[in-house]
DNA sequence: CTGTGTGCAAACACTTTGCAGGTGT
DNA sequence: ACACCTGCAAAGTGTTTGCACACAG
């Protein structure tokens, strides 16, 4: 078991307060999370900028990174285990579910991305796919 | 053949100056716009707000549709014969691949993006794959 | 002690809204 | 003529930067 400190010193990260927090927000919640949700769920308790730029010093460490999101607002999820902060350019294959009608974002760990045949001379760093429709929940809501 | 006046006419367009000419540039570019490189394109002709709304009612009439961008910039590229705007709900399919050197994002027509199984209870309205690496023309400079 | 992280203020960038006047049909 | 579209101004929202102080190592 690994406590959140533990962690952040292996990456070479400062243990601070707010990157604690917001770290362990990451761990418990299954949903991928927008700089406002973060700010929100904390509210009050860091700054604005503080909260900007703890994400960037996790995505550069590859603890978090990006979950496309079609309204122009990004958000982030935690790296599971197959994203190890080791390697520098790990690839990442990232499915992702976002319910329209309440908006939240989910891992779609067993959806497997295929490997997209590039035309000559492409390199390929990274894949992103994001899903989107109603949520078993909600359809049940909008259908009653 | 089919000129743009013609087409704005159908989908119940007043043929304007802005549209026509953002419509037109569509046509022309093989790569996805951001509202900013429509703006520098045709530099100082139209308001800001004229772009923003001119997309926004594409958007809502189906000429075009959103590409995804991991920077948070929305991107919207002409939608082809396949989204036809009669369809008031058709199934978007696209896959994109963008250049982290150069930037630009173009369309991947051939690539089949594969229906996932979603969980039991959800609907699935659109898939959106984001493929991120290097084009070959930047590929030959980085290697020079 | 030293270098990094934080909070505050301000600048900057992006998008939306209200309104008056102009334009397409 | 009428409804819709445009431009301008302003407000709203999201993000970055500079600087002084605080804190982790």
């Amino acid at each position: 078991m690994e406590t959140v400190e533990n962690f952040l010193k292996k990456i070479n990260l400062r243990v601070t307060e707010s990157r604690v927090q917001i770290l362990s927000f990451f761990q418990d919640q299954e949903f991928a999370l927008s700089h406002a949700d973060i700010e929100s769920a904390l509210s009050g308790k860091f700054d604005r900028v503080t909260i900007y730029r703890t994400l960037k010093s996790f995505l550069e460490k590859g603890l978090i990174h990006k979950v496309l999101d079609d309204s122009g607002n990004l958000k982030y999820a935690i790296c599971t285990h197959s994203c190890s902060p080791e390697v520098a350019k790990h690839q990442h294959q990232h499915a992702h579910f976002k319910c329209a009608e309440c908006g939240l974002t989910t891992c779609l760990d067993e959806v497997q991305i295929p490997t997209v045949n590039l035309p000559k001379g492409f390199a390929l760093h990274e894949s992103n796919l994001l899903v989107q429709g109603i949520c078993a929940d909600c359809g049940k809501v909008l259908s009653a």
